[in-house]
DNA sequence: GCATGATCATGC
DNA sequence: GCATGATCATGC
């Protein structure tokens, strides 16, 4: 029988722990042994809990697991997650045969009492303490997204493809990398190719939801899905699919007039906004959206489905990327976590766009792994060496990745001019750049029935 | 026609 | 003032 039996007793043990730095508890040495130690120490020291690997939850009377978790203030002020919250090691050979219900991670993580502790840049962790203490268990809405996420993340099981399964695939809940280092393998059941070993884990989208609005704040944004009767029978994508598709062919112009919209009012982007506006919102935020960490990004198709423009996003810093390594690159984490929205327009005949539909996306593992990990090495190396940057004709050009080097991405600049700059390792300063996804990468990305003759 | 470098426009 | 999403302009 544990000491802490009854969800009651769990909580106000832990208000008590509120505020007092880590040190202070650490009657084990435990925070000298390295990563997780926190989430050990809070369990061990606090509340008298062994370290264990037994699947159910640390405190099995109550039926709770204990999550300390670290977040931090963004440049705004907000409450943000530092980092996804791991769960249990995903055991291929086993997990496929379960229902969600019996999953390791349901059976482990359907009730949490969530510790949020401050990671203070520059601080040692042993002056950190815990700032809030709640008891947490899934919203209703939130449980079909999960749902939905764990049979896609079983299903890549099924089919014998483990080893393609990526952090982008899903919403809330993802299945992360976890292990010594990329080399940690494991069977698969359909297969003979050893997968990465991955864990499931709660996105850092989603914990940065739960942080400002479940346990800092309440900061309220419009819902895609008011009611989760109406996921009865498709998952959240296919809903989101199915509605922006009854527009279908409609012009700009005609969406406009749909949600009184001014039509000559410059607004940017104005064809995520309406995209948005058939989902039913008023803004371009949707909270699924701001959860699963969606990014939305419109595509043209010019009637000879070709894509004009290769896509851009934010710019890096030469140093930074001098600095990582692949697997810790912005690069790298970006686009493994992240899923976009594509919502695709197309010309007519009189060159006027009419919304096609939309696709969710996000990289499959082997062009990130493969592709985009080329160019971004050798976009290091020629930071490194730095000696390429230089000025012809008045005009800057390096030896950074070009369009046709790479069937996925390329380097370009990402800049207001050529006076925005940013400073090489080597001290010269160089136009502000950025990674692009090739046209032609996302052409071939896209769904077929977007490309049919009309 | 396309690759590449440069720049625009909104919105916070 | 700047990030972001997007598009323009030149020259081969």
């Amino acid at each position: 029988m544990q000491q802490y039996a009854t969800k009651k007793d769990i909580l106000e043990r832990a208000q008590e722990l509120i505020g007092i730095p880590f040190k202070n508890i650490d009657t084990k040495g435990i925070l000298a042994s390295g990563k997780g130690a926190i989430g050990n120490l809070i369990q061990e020291c606090w509340f008298g809990i062994p370290v264990n690997s037994d699947p159910r939850p640390d405190f099995v009377e109550a039926d709770v697991e204990l999550k300390a978790h670290p977040f931090r203030y963004n440049r705004n002020g907000q409450v943000v997650a530092k980092e996804r919250l791991v769960c249990d090691i995903i055991n291929y050979m086993e997990e496929y045969n379960k229902t969600f219900e019996t999953s390791a991670f349901y059976l482990k993580c359907h009730d949490m009492l969530l510790l949020p502790y401050e990671d203070k840049i520059n601080i040692s962790k042993e002056y950190f303490s815990i700032a809030k203490a709640v008891l947490f268990s899934f919203p209703e809405e939130d449980l079909a997204i999960i749902r939905d996420d764990w049979g896609k993340i079983i299903s890549k099981i099924k089919s014998g493809i483990a080893e393609q399964i990526s952090e982008g695939d899903t919403l809330y809940l993802g299945a992360c990398t976890k292990g010594a280092n990329s080399s940690s393998l494991r069977k698969q059941p359909f297969s003979y190719v050893l997968a990465k070993q991955r864990a499931y884990c709660l996105k850092t989208s989603y914990m940065t939801y739960i942080l400002q609005n479940y346990i800092f704040g309440n900061i309220k944004n419009e819902k895609i899905v008011s009611d989760v009767s109406m996921l009865k029978d498709k998952t959240f994508e296919e809903y989101v699919v199915e509605k922006i598709d009854k527009y279908k062919n409609y012009s700009i112009d005609e969406l406009c007039d749909c949600f009184k919209i001014d039509k000559k009012k410059p607004i940017k982007n104005k064809e995520s906004l309406l995209a948005f506006n058939i989902l039913g919102l008023k803004s371009n935020k949707a909270e699924e959206f701001i959860k699963a960490g969606i990014n939305v990004k419109t595509i043209r198709l010019n009637a000879n489905n070709t894509i004009t423009e290769s896509m851009s996003f934010r710019t890096f810093k030469f140093k930074e990327i001098a600095n990582q390594t692949w697997e810790d690159s912005d690069l790298q984490n970006y686009f493994s976590e992240t899923r976009f929205l594509f919502i695709v327009y197309k010309q007519d005949g009189n060159g006027i766009l009419r919304l096609k539909g939309c696709q969710f996306w996000n990289m499959p593992y082997n062009d990130l792994e493969i592709e985009m990990k080329k160019v971004w090495e050798i976009t290091k190396k020629v930071i490194l060496e730095g000696a390429s940057f230089r000025k012809v004709d008045n005009k800057n050009t390096s030896d950074l990745p070009k369009l046709r080097d790479n069937k996925v991405g390329h380097v370009r600049p990402h800049a207001r001019n050529s006076n925005d700059v940013d400073e090489l390792p080597n001290g010269k300063m160089f136009p502000k750049q950025c990674f692009w996804l090739n046209n032609y990468y996302i052409l071939s990305q896209l769904n077929s029935t977007f490309k049919d003759k009309e």
